[in-house]
DNA sequence: TTTTCAACATGATAGATGTCATTAATTTGT
DNA sequence: ACAAATTAATGACATCTATCATGTTGAAAA
């Protein structure tokens, strides 16, 4: 089993404030493991013995409505980690979390983070920005899902997914997404999606080729998403 | 000037946890204020340098969509506390608090929060159960919002501020919103959710006297929040 | 390869919501 | 108490979005 002392989580998280033996410790107690594109991580409402380091691979996090339909509230990617919120609030996850392709993901139990929040105090700063940083993520979210119309949330998304998972070498966008999956992050049904790419795609503000998008006019695309 | 030590703010929040001599200090160093419907507490953009605690009255938060219209994101009411995302994760407010009646507020300087964070587990641990609780809320009213009616929405807010404020004596609503403030709860338009209002009016699950708001059917509003 | 199934695309239509215009009611300031 | 200004209510209409129906494409399995 690898230490943590030389994985992405480390270096792109909370996780880097720990100290040497902070870390070894947790290389003791992590737990790997791997899913397949479409295995569920975890399911809303469960109860998270600890949390998820995501060494490869990306997952969606989604949250069911009562009319059955999921909406897609963040993505998760490697060096990132999940189901703090959980353990930190010792309250049952209020999301799920599918894998979007094929990933290894590291366990941390919950007594290590703990542990660290009272002992560390640069880790409970660093994960008071981190939480604190979703929250105003969240509250912007909120804010777009219930002003701005399919077309502005649309382009506002591929920029996000854009700016997060980068492009390829052919420059398309490094995700796949279902339209249904796009729909779902847009707040919208999958024919609306699919028919404001469709859109895009005939004003070549963009490229779809199969499941593959292409941006083509970044700049167009954000002023749309701004509302204008 | 008060002690906090019986104030109703430390009844209620996360301050519940300090410790006598933390309390003290915390009294020493506060700065009272006072508000009057539609002041502006703090503005989206501003640097807190320091907690809003507040004593007495209700405010809005609202954060600015660039179409220009407000989006009401929370409510904070007697014994609660604004202002902690900001001054934790040293970023500017992302939000603008507006007061809807007049106000009594203490202002904690941060480094006194920062302090006892530091020196006080149980402070930080109500601490992150607070802002993990914060966006848990968020994250579900996101889905709501991207996937409800606004008729579903509307019951669902006059349920949340029915159990938030309370009726008065006679069984109204306690608190006292503008068409336009509850159109930017719900995301809607004024006229949408005035239409939405004379509607549940007819069918006598709500009754409007002026401002005023009774939940007659409170069963059959949750139902139709629920999406049914 | 061929078959089968799921995902994608698109048209038609109905329903929900936003916008504009007008009138009524209420609040505010004098 | 009155006038002015703001807020609320409602109708008419345009627009957006969801839903249903249908056909197409593409991927996976036999």
């Amino acid at each position: 089993m690898g230490s943590c002392k030389k994985c992405i989580v480390k270096e792109f998280t909370t996780l880097n404030t720990l100290s040497s033996e902070e870390l070894e410790e947790v290389s003791h107690h992590k737990n790997e493991m791997c899913f397949k594109r479409g295995d569920v991580i975890f399911r809303e409402g469960s109860l998270l013995n600890g949390v998820f380091c995501v060494k490869q691979g990306k997952c969606k996090l989604t949250k069911l409505s009562p009319n059955g339909k999921d909406q897609i509230v963040k993505f998760i990617k490697d060096g990132d980690m999940s189901g703090h919120r959980s353990v930190l609030s010792e309250e049952p996850v209020n999301l799920s979390a599918v894998a979007l392709e094929d990933m290894k993901v590291c366990f941390i139990p919950k007594s290590d983070i703990i542990k660290s929040i009272h002992a560390n105090k640069y880790f409970s700063k660093s994960m008071f920005k981190v939480i604190c940083h979703e929250l105003k993520d969240a509250h912007s979210k909120l804010t777009n899902m219930a002003q701005k119309t399919v077309r502005e949330r649309l382009a506002e998304a591929l920029l996000f997914l854009d700016e997060t998972f980068g492009d390829d070498a052919e420059g398309y966008l490094n995700i796949r997404l279902s339209r249904e999956e796009i729909a779902n992050v847009i707040g919208t049904s999958t024919e609306s999606a699919i028919r404001s790419l469709s859109e895009m795609n005939k004003e070549q503000l963009i490229l779809l080729f199969g499941k593959k998008i292409k941006l083509l006019k970044k700049k167009r695309l954000k002023t749309i998403g701004v509302g204008f």
